[in-house]
DNA sequence: CAGTATCCCCCCGGATACTG
DNA sequence: CAGTATCCGGGGGGATACTG
């Protein structure tokens, strides 16, 4: 995240240090375990609300509603709304979503990788 | 994260279900900014807590100590003592802190060449 | 300098109830 | 079914003080 013009401080690279702000603001919207799972989730196929909620496995419903809310206001993912009854909402990870997602298996392929590493790693912490 | 034993649920899937938990709760655990921005710190090289307590911005003592201890437990990084005065104490990724770092490249990576359509998607949010 | 310990406030997030 | 609103308890996390 640290970029050249942050050590600069010229006075022309005021918009890049917003956009570095912004970039900031970004990541700690994204770099949560709720956000991560929820883009998991979606995959390649559109999901509606209740199947997040059980595919994405102990979230609340609170957590849930909030974090679409802040993927579909980062263009992350599509709300696409059915006016039927009983209402039916689908939600599709748009192109940055799902470009976002490849990243996100690769956490889930190197959680499986190092597995062992890691629970050996933690014996020997705990001594 | 959801793996085809989680569907199956047969008596001889148990250590596999317990390999899943134990992938959960990595996840869980390096899934969050202040992980994943230590991690960034970190790169190749090695560095103090000092160093990156400024590095890490806006990061307080208490969380460095924190995820650092984490990420140490999880076997991401390595904590050598120097028995100096004043004391010194260095960090530095192992093979598998490496590994993940990469992954968190390329989510800083996604995050600056999504800026523009993230920044659209907001005004068009906000109505 | 690196780290632990303690205090304590705020807010995250769960539970519940209610609308369309 | 999807979503908002409200309440409220527990703990995340900051500030501070203290050790080696």
């Amino acid at each position: 995240m640290v970029t050249k013009h942050q050590l600069a401080g010229l006075p022309e690279d005021a918009d890049l240090r917003r956009a570095d702000s912004l970039a900031r603001e970004i990541f700690s919207d994204v770099a949560n375990k709720w956000a991560l799972l929820i883009i998991e989730a979606l995959g390649e196929d559109t999901r509606r609300f209740s199947e997040l909620r059980s595919e994405v496995e102990g979230i609340s419903h609170k957590m849930l509603t909030q974090n679409l809310r802040m993927l579909e206001r980062n263009g992350l993912l599509e709300r696409t709304v059915h006016p039927t009854v009983p209402p039916r909402v689908d939600y599709t990870l748009t192109e940055p979503g799902r470009a976002l997602r490849t990243t996100v298996d690769a956490i889930c392929g190197w959680t499986h990788e190092h597995l062992d590493h890691i629970e050996k790693a933690r014996h020997r912490f705990t001594g």
